[in-house]
DNA sequence: CCTGAATTAGACTGGACCGTCCAGTTTGAT
DNA sequence: ATCAAACTGGACGGTCCAGTCTAATTCAGG
């Protein structure tokens, strides 16, 4: 029981996740079986059973794993300081930034096999829910409060405004990578056009010369 | 052969379809076995495979029917003839009317389920997709169009308006019924609320004063 | 080199399940 | 009454698969 020994365990469960990810992602949780885990991650059957207590234990450390990382990468990409920057170029800067990495292969993979096996794992529907949406519109309602003190935008509510301006942004090609596979993911040239539409239709609404009700 | 005969046979292949939708949408395609489809639809399985040469052809016949019933409910629901009513009335009322007819629970749980199985059976994801979302952004393209004509809105591109006023108004709630299952479906109060927002957003970016460049 | 922990290959159990088969029964038209 | 089509109920073959067991092997540290 030393250091050697750690990280031989180690390895040996950073090469499970890594294979059930992939054989998880591509068949799902009822057509995935453990030998192929297994033979993916090059590892016996017993060490994966040694490592995890059952296939329902490892898919949810996957799915928890991945989700995770996802949100940590959305943190990390976006820096906070957005005091001098005016509103229109920070919110194509986010704009840009949530659909180059929110809308890729293994991500929708991800959203599409979390959301099919709902019924049967609803604490993973949860945690994709509060670890991805959420959390790109609160840290969108805090910025969206910011430029409101300024002046710069109109909202009272933040984070109704924030949770507008995300579903703006990522309602018609999540969406599409939903039901047409990836394949349905819009390229990186249409995407920015989209997020220049998105933000003019959100400053229209939201901007120092809102118009309408409330 | 005759008319007795033939609605015998019609009433089997209802009760297996009826029973097949309970069954796939509650369990999935491959958490589902043909038995508990026999036994729910209170006929022998011989006839179920009387009927449908396998699971997967009952599967797509289920999905299929589902999603032809529901276009075909959006479209009788909404009438055509938009011409005297003020653009925010008629856009309130189709706002409405769209929510309370797609977010219904089976609905979202043949939307989790097709999205969940889009790797096997992309056809269902295709069709889901044109006779879902695309069909109502179409209609909606077209009375953008009659409302630009008579100025009171400014559409250059109605199906890209018309794509835009969907996910404002869809995105945010589907969200929800796809993650946080039937439960995240919000409740009727809520939903009228954000359609009037939603419907003011809109305009703010696609009304007669439109700002913003093209 | 020795020891104990980690790993391996593969056989094995127990059960689920698709699809078929069969022998007998019901149904409805002629 | 008769007949063919539809249906029943249950058994069954073949396959797949989660999880366990065993005996042998590798590995790392003292």
């Amino acid at each position: 029981m030393s250091i050697g020994a750690v990280t031989r365990v180690r390895r040996s469960r950073q090469k499970i996740l890594a294979a059930a990810e992939r054989v998880f992602l591509k068949t799902g949780f009822l057509g995935t079986n453990m030998d192929a885990v297994a033979e993916t991650a090059g590892v016996s059957k017993q060490t994966v059973y040694a490592h995890f207590k059952s296939k329902e234990a490892l898919f949810v450390e996957v799915v928890m794993a991945m989700t995770g990382a996802a949100a940590r990468d959305l943190r990390e990409d976006v820096e906070e300081p957005f005091d001098d920057r005016p509103v229109r170029d920070f919110l194509i800067d986010v704009a840009t930034e949530q659909l180059s990495v929110v809308l890729t292969p293994p991500l929708m993979q991800l959203r599409r096999m979390v959301i099919g096996e709902v019924e049967r794992f609803p604490e993973l529907g949860r945690a994709l829910y509060e670890h991805g949406p959420q959390k790109s519109i609160k840290r969108l309602a805090r910025a969206f409060a910011h430029y409101t003190a300024l002046g710069q935008l109109q909202t009272p509510d933040p984070v109704a405004a924030a949770t507008h301006f995300n579903w703006i942004l990522m309602g018609a090609p999540t969406n599409a990578a939903m039901l047409l596979g990836d394949a349905g993911i819009p390229a990186k040239d249409r995407l920015a056009a989209h997020a220049v539409e998105c933000v003019r239709i959100f400053l229209c609404a939201f901007g120092p010369g809102r118009q309408g009700s409330v």
